[in-house]
RNA sequence: GCUGAUGUGGCUCAAUUGGCAGAGCAGCUGAUUUGUAAUCAGCAGGUUAACGGUUCAAGUCCGUUCAUCAGCUCCA
């Protein structure tokens, strides 16, 4: 007999090799019906998993990740039985569950087209209505690869190929459809109520572009139809928060066809990037940071010895001078290498903090090209940090709260990732080793949860990176923290130590926005559009009832302009209520209604972007109220 | 770069089987003088992404290129 704890803290006695699935029919019979997989001793298992000995057991369902992630992948498997009856030659690659459904990768000779897809989904809608049962059995190495085989499942032969020796070889099927998986997966098709197929990509087998292209359907499941529909919706309302959306109607920016990866940033959009930018200045000239701009064109011999000739050249424009070779910079580091070699250096100067708002040029695959989120020319709010081998911890360290400091400031949330050794690299293993060891330990200090990123850091030195969300929840890179001892060595970097002898330095490269334009577009998606007052392109607009109003709404604009708040009157002669809806539309912060009442009392009407009408307001609090919440940058407005 | 889809006034979208390119919003002009999310009327705005082809006739069919979108790959 075997204790089994539950989540709520009982305590259950059951004969050894009970499966998860009858201990929560032993519970309740409802319980039982909503069970999609088990969480065993912290692991996530199938539902048909014996258990062997004493274990804490959670019961999973839809409403918990591990329940999604069983019914999903319950959902790919049926996307591929549905394929396969359909077109019975399909070879099929891999199917896994992701953070919102699932997909699986086809080898199919005839290219999937929405109506087939319509067509998929009819046919797996009719495979639930058969009420199959999922069944899961295990085979050796040399029978796996025998049925699959004979199946002419090809890929899966590849995938058996390469587990590990001592892995557990398991298939599930359903009905005539078998399909190798580790799991889990739910007990049976019929709670799979609303399905839908979301859309169609290419994918590399293996991700390996010099690989064939496969066909990849994306979809997704739910237990009821309501879910299904609800979550379309969600994905409806994100889509009103994209940024490239937004950044058309409220004016911010524009891509156009005559520049492909080049963005224009209108006056509404360079306001914000203006105010986001002196923010920067303000939290890193404090911080000790000195602030430089060099160059964007620099001679090629200065890119072989950085190593970017031969590392980065598919990503560089050239252009010639004088008969010369020249690069487009498409990082700030070189440059700021030279002005650190431009005199010499003590270490009493460091850590010496340079940093630069720094546009550089990569050309990016034009598939690649997203919005402002990947464009060819952006600004790094770049900077290195020289100093001694002794400071690399402290100064890593103080990177990473400056970070957090600044996201805390818009209210973002970030993941954090480290990336090593990536295969084209410079430098030993030694080196690589005790920076990757360096940002571990900073990280590890600081009790940060992070994802290892194996094989991405920069070709010069491993990295912590921090990535933002954007309304799809896909997440961007922005932050970035570089530990770096190769460009120290081959810029011939020094400083005088104390023993009055030569010492070669160690730089962080780090960026904290990451690029202005990605952080803008981030930002823009995170407030929908609606900024924070110190960020508003216009935070006040005026708007006089009629004509006679104009002097007076004048009057109080100038007042508000004096002490610095972007306020504006709307002058135009169109109804009261159409020019409330235009700022509103604009999702100007405050808007201010004034006719003969406001010119007579003295207090203004005013109303706000979110609430409406907010009653009545002295100038002279409203004035104090806008100053507040500019210099706090706060993120409410009342 | 690869796979698939898309491209019509500044914006959002119409245009039967190939048969005179249209509407709303925005813009301009005039009327209207307005109290918390759209006042009325008139005017103007297009080589239908570009180039080539088929046809009596192409926004529509075919080809090439460019751009955009969803992914893949890559990356701030």
């Amino acid at each position: 007999m075997i204790n089994i704890t539950l989540k709520d803290g009982t305590v259950k006695t059951y004969e050894s090799g009970i499966t998860v699935f009858d201990v929560a029919k032993d519970i309740s019979s409802g319980l039982a019906r909503v069970t999609l997989a088990g969480e065993l001793n912290g692991e996530l298992v199938d539902i048909r998993k014996p258990i062997l000995e004493d274990s804490t057991l959670s019961l999973l369902t839809f409403d918990d990740e591990g329940g999604k992630h069983a019914f999903w992948h319950t959902g790919s498997h049926l996307l591929a039985q549905a394929v396969k009856r359909l077109y019975p030659q399909a070879k099929l690659a891999i199917g896994p569950a992701i953070d919102h459904g699932f997909y699986y990768d086809i080898d199919v000779d005839v290219i999937i087209t929405p109506e087939i897809m319509e067509k998929i989904e009819k046919e797996m809608a009719k495979l639930v209505k058969e009420g199959l049962a999922i069944e899961r059995s295990e085979l050796s190495r040399a029978d796996a690869l025998e049925k699959v085989k004979n199946e002419g499942e090809f890929y899966k032969e590849e995938l058996i190929q390469n587990l590990p020796e001592d892995a557990i070889i398991s298939f599930y099927s359903q009905g005539e459809f078998s399909d190798l998986c580790a799991g889990p997966h739910i007990n049976n098709l019929s709670p799979i109520k609303a399905i839908k197929l979301l859309s169609l990509a290419g994918a590399y087998w293996h991700g390996d572009e010099k690989n064939k292209m496969l066909q990849r359907i994306y979809g997704i499941t739910f237990p009821k139809k309501s879910q299904l529909t609800e979550y379309l919706e969600r994905i409806e309302e994100a889509k009103k928060r994209d940024h490239r959306k937004l950044g058309k109607e409220l004016d911010l920016f524009s891509i156009q066809e005559e520049g492909p990866g080049f963005p224009f940033f209108h006056p509404k959009g360079m306001v914000i990037r203006n105010e986001l930018e002196s923010f920067w200045r303000q939290e890193h000239q404090r911080r000790g940071y000195q602030e430089i701009k060099t160059p964007i064109i620099l001679n090629a011999e200065l890119w072989k010895r950085s190593g970017h000739w031969d590392h980065y050249k598919e990503n560089m424009y050239f252009t010639e001078i004088d008969e010369s070779d020249y690069a487009i910079k498409p990082m700030n580091c070189p440059g700021g290498m030279l002005v650190y070699k431009r005199k010499g250096h003590s270490y009493r100067d460091l850590p010496l903090k340079m940093g630069e708002l720094g546009l550089v040029h990569r050309h990016e695959l034009h598939g690649a090209l997203h919005g402002l989120m990947r464009v060819r020319a952006f600004t790094q709010d770049d900077a290195h940090i020289f100093m001694t081998p002794e400071q690399i911890k402290e100064e890593v360290i103080k990177v990473i709260n400056l970070a957090d400091d600044i996201y805390k400031v818009f209210g973002f949330n970030y993941r954090v990732e480290l990336s090593t050794k990536p295969e084209k690299a410079i430098g030993s293993d030694e080196v690589w080793e005790m920076a990757t060891e360096a940002l571990r330990d900073a990280l590890v200090t600081k009790e940060i949860d992070y994802r290892l990123n194996p094989g991405d850091g920069a070709f010069y030195g491993p990295k912590i990176d921090f990535h933002l969300e954007d309304s799809l929840g896909r997440t961007w890179q922005c932050g970035t923290i570089q530990l770096d001892f190769q460009m120290p060595e081959r810029f011939d970097l020094n400083y005088i130590g104390s023993d009055g002898e030569k010492h070669r330095p160690v730089i962080i490269h780090r960026t904290i926005l990451g690029s202005i334009e990605r952080f803008f577009g981030i930002l823009i998606e995170h407030f929908a559009g609606k900024f924070p007052v110190w960020l508003a392109p216009v935070q006040v607009m005026i708007i006089p009832v009629a004509d006679v109003h104009h002097d007076f709404a004048k009057g109080i604009a100038d007042e508000l302009m004096d002490i610095g708040v972007r306020a504006s009157v709307d002058v135009r002669d169109e109804k009261l209520g159409y020019r409330i809806r235009d700022a509103q539309m604009q999702k100007i912060p405050y808007m201010l209604v004034v006719g003969d009442k406001e010119a007579e009392g003295g207090d203004l009407a005013l109303r706000m972007r979110d609430t409406g009408d907010a009653g009545l307001i002295s100038l002279e609090d409203l004035k104090e109220k806008l100053i507040e919440k500019i210099k706090t940058r706060s993120l409410t407005l009342d």
